[in-house]
This record gives structure tokens, C-alpha cells and sequence, in this order.
DNA sequence: GAAGTAATACTGATGTAACAGTTTATCGGG
DNA sequence: CCCGATAAACTGTTACATCAGTATTACTTC
């Protein structure tokens, strides 16, 4: 969609910056310097800042004007918003996919809902999932619903998808010391309405699937509102505040 | 949506820029020097260029790595593909404007459309539309539709939809010589439908909303196929043709 | 010892300049 | 007159240096 052709060190810079805080590597609040990144990548700090610049846009880190940057934690309100917007593409997606899909695209779906809920359930026997597990495991997650958006086979549909997942994505793995409890067979019964149902029933199915998870953050917004965590407090005014809010 | 507090110069570029692409100032097809355009602005080259990557994410500029920048217009797929993504957006849109809008809301939607089908109304009269007067309009049609889509209360739902609207907005105004037929009371029917209609009838009404104009979009698409407009070609045929002038 | 204040070491933002390609104009030969 | 090679002008990209603002630390004062 961006740069079909040359790669610039903007790009690379960019890939390289989301990437290390879609693994977690870089986890939220950590504090980014343009230079220590040039430095790091062998770079001048001017695409750094442009990567920079473009990962703003994105929601994944938060830059205040002379301050600093720092990799960003969406909020509850975000998340929940995020749920209404993935609502509205991916049960149309889904409708889609029900509508139009080849074969091969349904064969490939319902094998990777298989190998995704295997995954899923072997992590939530663990109790206690290390960050970048559950980092993979919302990759494959993800994968499973791109899959879905990019049988559309519209560009500007399954960016807009990823797009929306994006911040989820960041949330769910570095806020979930265990999983919790879902279907056992989660994936697996939804790839099968998707296959083998009406279009209307995919929209409908997949409408469930999306809405699962609204409840537990919300429960963890209310969480995060009582206690906030420190990683997501901002730099400024750390003194004060610092000292009467641990004490609570 | 991106920065509340300090407004820099690489956003003020971009604004500048945007909004002179947006109301037809600067047609598709124009080359863009940073340079010209940072003596323009009274700035260096460096805010500009990062403002000319932010447009390039958003599909409203082409940037060649070391050949140019030119305002770009959307292909005919990309278009259809909006469409596609728009009727995800707005469907869903419209389902929860009628479910849960204020009444004021409610109100609002209901003049904005009369004036919307009045002015619209006035121009299809016309044999031909001025660029400026196009422009105008389509702004009044995408503030319309930004009605709805904020009523849901979710900002990355209406920057989502702002997004899927804006490449389709360049290519309406900046290609119609004149206005195609439409319901006399296109609009005004559709808010009818939102204000007092169940959130199905809502979601329905404006699917036939959105669908409206695709038939028109892919005629247009075999035209441009056959009689490539003048200002859309690329200053070379960079992709494979180069067997030519591979000056060695 | 605590609170306030000045100094310092950071940060991002931007201008300047140089570099490496691409496009276009120019010129010479068929 | 047309074609092809060469050179000039232009483009985006990037590094470096500098500026202005912020956060942190050290210091002074009560």
C-alpha cells in the first residue's frame, strides 16, 4: 500500500520500531530516543523521527513536542471504541467471506482455526504466560483474522482490519498474565459458519466472536482506573505524585 | 485525533497541503516540490517532506524515491475497493445512529440533509460544475455522512470513516464535469430512515445509500481504461518499460 | 531534613548542505 | 527531420549542526 518499490530508512526504521513493540520487546512506557534508535540502527535521527511520526498516527507511541517519546498503551475508552470499529469491518468481512470465498480459502481457514485454538488451549493450562508466548499467540490470532479480511480481496479493507487491530493487539499480550477462559473450540466452530453457513449466519457468528471479549476489558478498564499501572504513568510531575500514590 | 498541544510546522504543512488537494486547488497530476513548496510555506524542506509522507500513507500523493512527488488520483480499484469498505463502515454507522442518537442529533442529521439535497438539487441544474463548486459540495456530502459516524462516540470509527472517504472525495469532484441524476430527495430520505426507522431498515436504507453510486464508478472505470487521462500519466512508464533508455 | 530554585543534560524540531538518483533539455550524427 | 547520447537541472533522501523547550539533578535556603 505505501512503498511498493525502494525501501527508504524511513521504512525500515518504521518496520523495525513495530515490530520490536508488536513482540515486546519494547514495552508500553518504555521511553524512545530518536538518536539512541539512530544510533542503534546505523542511522541518521531524521527518518527515525519520520518512523516516528508515523507510528503516532498509528496510536503505538506517544510523542509530546520537546518532552519525549515513549511507546504507548491504549486506553480503556480506545479498546472499547476498537471493538465497535472491529465490529462493523469484520462482520462485513465475515459476510463476505461466506458470500465469495474459493475452496482453497475456506480449506486454509479452517486449518488455521485448528492449529489457533491448539495453540489457545495449550497456553491456558500455563498459569502464567511469558510476554512474548502470548505476543506470538495474538500474531497467530491476528493471522486468522486477516485471513478472513484479505479473501475480500480489498486492499484498502484488510489494512483498515489490521489497522483496527493494532491497538488490541498491544493490549491484549502485554496486560494478560494468564488467559482466560474461552471455547474450547473457539476458532474452529466459527471457520466452520464461515465455510459452510449463510452469509447472514457468518455476519451473525462472527458479530459473537467480536463481541467476546468486550466484558473482560471492561472489566480490566475499571482495574487499570483503581490502580493504574506504573508503566503508563507520563514523566511529568513523577515526584509528587509518585510518593502518595504508592503509598496507597 | 493526532496532537492536541503543540501545532509544529511539519503540521501545519500538512494541513496546508491537505486542504489545498481537497479543495481542488492542487488537481491530480501536479508535481509537488518539497522545495517550492517549502519556500511557499517559509519553512525548509524537511516538514514538508514529512508531511508528503504522511499524504503518501493516505493515498492523496505519489512519491517516486528519487523522482518526484505528484498529487495522486485513486484507480478505479481502489475506488471500487473503498466502496466496499465504506458499505462495512457506514452500514454499521447508520445501525447505531438509529439505535441510540440523541435527539438533537436526530434534528441535526434532518437539516443537514435538506440543505444537502437542496444545494445538491441547484448544481445538478447546471451543465457544468466549476472544480471549486464540486469540491464544496462533496465536503457537504462527507460532512453529512461525519454526522452519523460521530454520533457513535468512537473516534477511530469516524477517523476510519473520514479515511475511507477521502480518495473517493478527490475523485468525485476532480472528474465530474457534471452531476449525474440522483433521487430528488436522495438525502432527505435517508435521514428519514435514521431518525425514525428500526436500526435494521437503517443499516439497509443506507447499504442502497452507499451502493448507489458503484454502478457509475465502474462505468467511469472502463472510460478511464480506454482514454487514459493526460494528467494521470506518470512522467515515465517506470515500471517494466525502462528496455528503452537503459542508458548504461 | 524538606522545600524551593538554579543548572545541566537530555528531548524533539528544524535549517543547511551534500548526495544519489531521475527527468528533461541540448546537441550531434544519421 | 528523426533518433540517440550526453549534460544540466531537478528530485527525494539523508547526515550534521543548531535551537528551543522539558525533565532531572544538584544545590541552596529555611
Amino acid at each position: 500500500m505505501k512503498r511498493t518499490n525502494g525501501t527508504t530508512l524511513s521504512d525500515l526504521a518504521y518496520e523495525s520500531i513495530r515490530t520490536a513493540i508488536l513482540e515486546g520487546r519494547l514495552t508500553p512506557g518504555t521511553p524512545l530516543s530518536r538518536r539512541k534508535l539512530a544510533d542503534g540502527l546505523g542511522m541518521s535521527a531524521v527518518p527515525v523521527g519520520d518512523a516516528i511520526a508515523r507510528l503516532e498516527t498509528e496510536g503505538l507511541v506517544e510523542s509530546r513536542p520537546r518532552a519525549g517519546t515513549r511507546v504507548r498503551l491504549a486506553t480503556a475508552e480506545e479498546i472499547l471504541g476498537n471493538y465497535v470499529l472491529r465490529e462493523a469491518l469484520e462482520t462485513h468481512s465475515a459476510r463476505l467471506f461466506a458470500e465469495s470465498a474459493t475452496a482453497a480459502q475456506r480449506k486454509g481457514l479452517l486449518r488455521a482455526a485448528e492449529r489457533l485454538d491448539l495453540n489457545y488451549n495449550a497456553l491456558a493450562r500455563k498459569p502464567f504466560v511469558a510476554p512474548e508466548r502470548g505476543a506470538a499467540a495474538e500474531r497467530q490470532h491476528m493471522d486468522f483474522h486477516m485471513l478472513i479480511a484479505r479473501a475480500v480481496g480489498v486492499p484498502a479493507f484488510s489494512s483498515a482490519v489490521e489497522r483496527s487491530r493494532v491497538l488490541l493487539f498491544n493490549w491484549l499480550f502485554s496486560r494478560v498474565p494468564a488467559f482466560d477462559p474461552f471455547p474450547e473450540r473457539w476458532h474452529r466452530d466459527l471457520a466452520q459458519v464461515l465455510t459452510t453457513g449463510t452469509p447472514a449466519e457468518a455476519a451473525e457468528a462472527m458479530r459473537t466472536h467480536v463481541r467476546f471479549r468486550i466484558n473482560e476489558a471492561m472489566e480490566r478498564s475499571k482495574a487499570m482506573a483503581a490502580e493504574p499501572a506504573r508503566m503508563l504513568r507520563g514523566p511529568q510531575r513523577a515526584k509528587g505524585e509518585s510518593q502518595r500514590r504508592t503509598s496507597r
